[in-house]
Formats: structure tokens, C-alpha cells, sequence
RNA sequence: GGAGAAAUGGCAGAGCGGUCGAAUGCGGCGGUCUUGAAAACCGUUGUCCUGCUAUCGUGGGACCGGGGGUUCGAAUCCCUCUUUCUCCGCCA
């Protein structure tokens, strides 16, 4: 969520940015202006109206304390036409804050400065590449084939036991996810994140936090009974963390990491591009995040971005960084990475990770802020956060690329946690 | 799930209808003293909205778990929700 004080002062200056996220803000923001000027002017009203009460209030307690019993019903007549109009103008300010607030929400976060316009994948901006691409033999196997060939993921089962998009893991399949998680939490901690295992149901404040909520409803799930929704990635509950929280500006960055289970309703994106790992609705993610000081949180950023690239570089994974377009870009993020590594059956690229600076877009919906030594005002911190990494296309890309004639070999880094070298 | 008790500032803990943003202690910050530190002493100490001011500031309003109500006036009374604790039951 943007801030008024941002709106009111550069105005002109939204409007224009948020056009390279192709979005025309101009009436919107004319619309919030106008509610927030009745807003304040209500609010002086209301409160000098109130103090006026006060006042009152008070003599009449002490005309009350020196027995001045008929001055003080006199005083309480006059009362009863300032409470009324009170009443009426906080009735009003309610609506009015309700107003603003729900109109500022619709407006995206603004795109950084780097962010080139654009409309889709097409006019991403490719930063970096690395490793090979392999060449693979004609009889190549597509992950799902793999998968069946070797009995390492059931779909059917899952189909079974919940629907589809819920697969069982077997076996050396089981074990290589377990190795995977393991793999990127450590690497995460090594580089100094801190390790954290939070609830995957969540409030619906925690969704506003982060922004899930109350917009894409119908892309969790939700469990009616006890509204509580199922995370669609740790981003939810690790961030919240921070919500309503003042931080010491000597303990940022914060960063955390977490593994958890993430859960996708996705409904209607049933297609061509989804067989197999390639889109679940329940997968295995690890998840960074970082709560940073607004001054440096792009070296931050830098920094994610570098320890995803170590990831699939340790994987031995084909990979491409692309820096996203606006119109390619979230709404709530100002400047994202996405990782994509080489599926050599499929002969595509699949997205892995996204790593992305909200600045402080979230931290105005979380009421997250931090305090510099010697300042008197508190400011809103930048969150981040990004995939290290998402499992499903990770394995995917696995099983394709390492495919031989004896098995599927496992990378070098993730022997000493799967325990065996070879899926046959 | 049943019965009872409670929720106050960074923490501990008073206040139970008016002068309470809130005693007191601890902690934090600034100072005096000291070569330095400790102790002692003095001062200071939250958040949000808003007006004025170039700035330091300063005026007003709100906030004592959340929401609603009673009252001229609520931390204090009433309703409701949430959470915590104690006892009982159930349970991995």
C-alpha cells in the first residue's frame, strides 16, 4: 500500500511511474486526494469539537466537587447538542478513512527506476546466464515419464488420497526432496539467515499484511470453520512476524528463512504448460526474506539475488536471471529477479524462483517500521523476499537434465544429503 | 469440552467513575561526579492522526487486549470477541 504523505506530495510523480506497470492511476488518485482533504478537514473539525467537550467535562466535575449542582446541570445542556454533532461527524471520518483506505489499496506499488516498461515475458530483460545446456539423446524421457519409469512421484495416489496436484512422493523420490530442503535451508543458514518454521494457516490479518488478502481470495485455501487460510508460500507468516513491530535500526537486516509446505488453488489454470511438476497445488518451497533499512535495501536484494544464483550454480542447473518488465511484474513488488533453469526434455525454461524488493509497500500494510539512532521519527522498512528455491521444477529439471542410460544422477552437492548417487 | 481468574507503557506492577498518558520500581537515554568504569544523585523516556512553524519545536485529538454500549465525563461500569492462567475432562 502506497502512503498518503507519498500521494499528496508527488503526485504527478505516481501517476507517471505507475504507467510502466501500465496502469493510469490519474483518476484514482485525484479521487483519493479529494477524500483525504474531506478527511482531514472533518477530522480538525471533530477534534476541536471534542476538546470543547473536554473542557466541559471537566469544569463540570468541579463545579460537581464544590457543590455548584444547579451551574452543573446548566453546563450539561450544552453538552447534549456537541455530542450529537460528534457523533455524527466521527460516523462520517469512519467512513471516510474506510474510503481512502480502500481506494489507495487498488494502486500498485511503483516500479524502480531500472524497471523498463514493457507487457510480458516478452520484454523482460535477461541479466545474466549460466552453466550449459545439455544435449540430450532422441529417447529422452519428460519428467512425468521419468517419474513413472522410476516410481518416484505418484500423481494417481494423490488423486486418491486428496485431487489432483496433491502427488505422493516414494522412495528415492521422497528422500531426494528431503535432500533438497535440507540442502537450501542449510545454505541459507550459512549465509546467515536465520532458520524458522512457522504455522502454514494463517489469520486473515497476516493476509492483509502481505497483501493476499482481501483481492485474490479465490487463489488460497481457505478453511471455513475456523477462517484460517493455508499459506500460498512462508512469505505470509515469516513477514507478518514483523506486523504492528518497531525495530532497532542496529538489527536490520532481519533475515529469516523457512521451509514450509505451499498451497495453490490456481483455479482454472489447467493447461498445455501444467503436466507433470509443473504446477502443483501443494509444493515444497524454502523462502527468504529479509527486512532491511530502506537506505540499502537494493544491496540486499543484490545479495538474495547472488545466493539464489549459488543455488543452482551448486546444482549444476542451466539458468537464466531475467529483470521483469513492469507489466510482467507483481503489484505489489517495485523491482523483481526471476530465476529460470533449463529443462532439457521439455526444451524450455521454468521459473524457480522470484526474488523481489516490495520496499515499502508491504511494511505500510504491517505497520512495520524501525527507528535510526537519534531520530525522533519512526520510518517504514523495506521487505524482500525470494524463492531459495521452490522444489517441484527444481526436480524437474533434475531428473530431465541428469537422465543416462543407468539412472538419474544425482548433483555432486546433494549426495551427502539424498545418501545415494543414482535414481534407477 | 466444563468451571473459575485475569489482560495496564520496553518489563514488573498500582489505579476500579472526574484533575490519569496513567503512581512506583526496573530497564533505556542524557547529565553531574570519576583518569576510566561502577555506585550515587539529577533530568528524560510510547504510538497514531492533525493544526501552526523554514527548523529546534509547539497547539489539539485518539490510544490502559479488540469491538460495541452507558455517562456531561470511562483504564475504572455493562455487553461481546480474543488471548493467557488455574482446576476438571479428552488426547498425539
Amino acid at each position: 500500500m502506497l502512503t498518503i504523505n507519498l500521494i499528496r506530495e508527488n503526485k504527478d510523480f505516481v501517476i507517471e511511474r505507475l504507467r510502466i506497470k501500465n496502469f493510469d492511476a490519474a483518476e484514482a488518485v485525484e479521487k483519493i486526494l479529494g477524500l483525504d482533504q474531506t478527511r482531514r478537514e472533518i477530522q480538525s473539525k471533530c477534534d476541536q469539537m471534542q476538546a470543547d467537550m473536554n473542557r466541559i467535562s471537566k469544569e463540570i466535575g468541579s463545579m460537581m466537587k464544590e457543590g455548584r449542582k444547579d451551574e452543573a446541570a446548566l453546563a450539561k445542556e450544552k453538552t447534549y447538542s456537541l455530542k450529537e454533532e460528534i457523533r455524527s461527524l466521527s460516523e462520517r471520518l469512519v467512513i471516510l478513512e474506510n474510503e481512502v483506505k480502500t481506494e489507495i489499496i487498488k494502486l500498485p506499488n511503483l516500479p524502480h527506476n531500472l524497471v523498463a516498461h514493457g507487457h510480458g515475458a516478452e520484454d523482460n530483460i535477461n541479466v545474466r546466464e549460466g552453466g550449459s545446456i545439455p544435449v540430450l539423446p532422441g529417447t529422452a524421457l519428460s519428467h512425468w515419464d521419468l517419474i513413472k519409469k522410476y516410481d518416484i512421484i505418484d500423481f494417481d495416489l494423490g488423486i486418491k488420497l486428496t485431487g489432483a496436484g496433491f502427488p505422493v512422493y516414494k522412495g528415492k523420490g521422497a528422500r531426494l526432496e528431503r535432500a533438497l530442503i535440507s540442502f537450501f535451508l542449510d545454505e541459507a543458514v550459512k549465509a546467515g539467515y536465520t532458520e524458522l518454521m512457522p504455522p502454514i494457516l494463517v489469520n486473515e490479518d497476516s493476509g492483509f499484511g502481505t497483501g493476499q488478502l482481501p483481492d485474490k481470495e479465490g487463489q488460497m485455501y481457505h478453511v471455513g470453520l475456523d477462517n484460517y487460510y493455508l499459506i500460498p508460500t512462508a512469505e505470509v507468516p515469516v513477514t507478518n512476524i514483523y506486523r504492528d513491530v518497531i525495530l532497532d535500526s542496529e538489527n536490520l537486516p532481519v533475515k529469516n528463512v523457512a521451509y514450509t509446505p505451499c498451497f495453490r488453488r490456481e483455479a482454472g489454470s489447467w493447461g498445455a504448460h501444467v503436466r507433470g511438476l509443473n504446477r502443483l497445488h501443494q509444493f515444497d518451497k524454502v523462502e527468504i526474506v529479509q527486512i532491511a533499512h530502506p537506505d540499502n535495501s537494493y544491496e540486499c536484494l543484490d545479495q538474495m539475488v547472488s545466493h539464489v544464483e549459488g543455488l543452482v550454480s551448486k546444482l549444476e542447473l542451466p539458468y537464466r536471471i531475467l529483470r521483469l518488465c513492469g507489466g510482467d511484474m507483481s503489484f505489489t513488488s517495485a523491482m523483481t529477479y526471476d530465476f529460470e533453469v533449463w529443462s532439457a526434455a521439455q526444451k524450455r525454461w521454468l521459473e524457480v524462483s522470484s526474488v523481489s524488493n516490495f520496499e515499502s509497500f508491504q511494511a505500510n500494510r504491517l505497520k512495520c517500521r524501525f527507528r535510526d539512532k537519534g531520530e525522533k521519527q519512526n520510518r517504514l522498512v523495506h521487505t524482500l523476499n525470494g524463492s531459495a528455491l521452490a522444489l517441484p521444477r527444481i526436480v524437474a529439471a533434475l531428473l530431465e537434465n541428469n537422465q543416462t542410460e543407468q539412472g538419474i544422477a544425482i548433483p555432486e552437492v546433494l549426495k551427502p544429503y539424498t545418501g545415494f548417487d543414482i535414481i534407477n
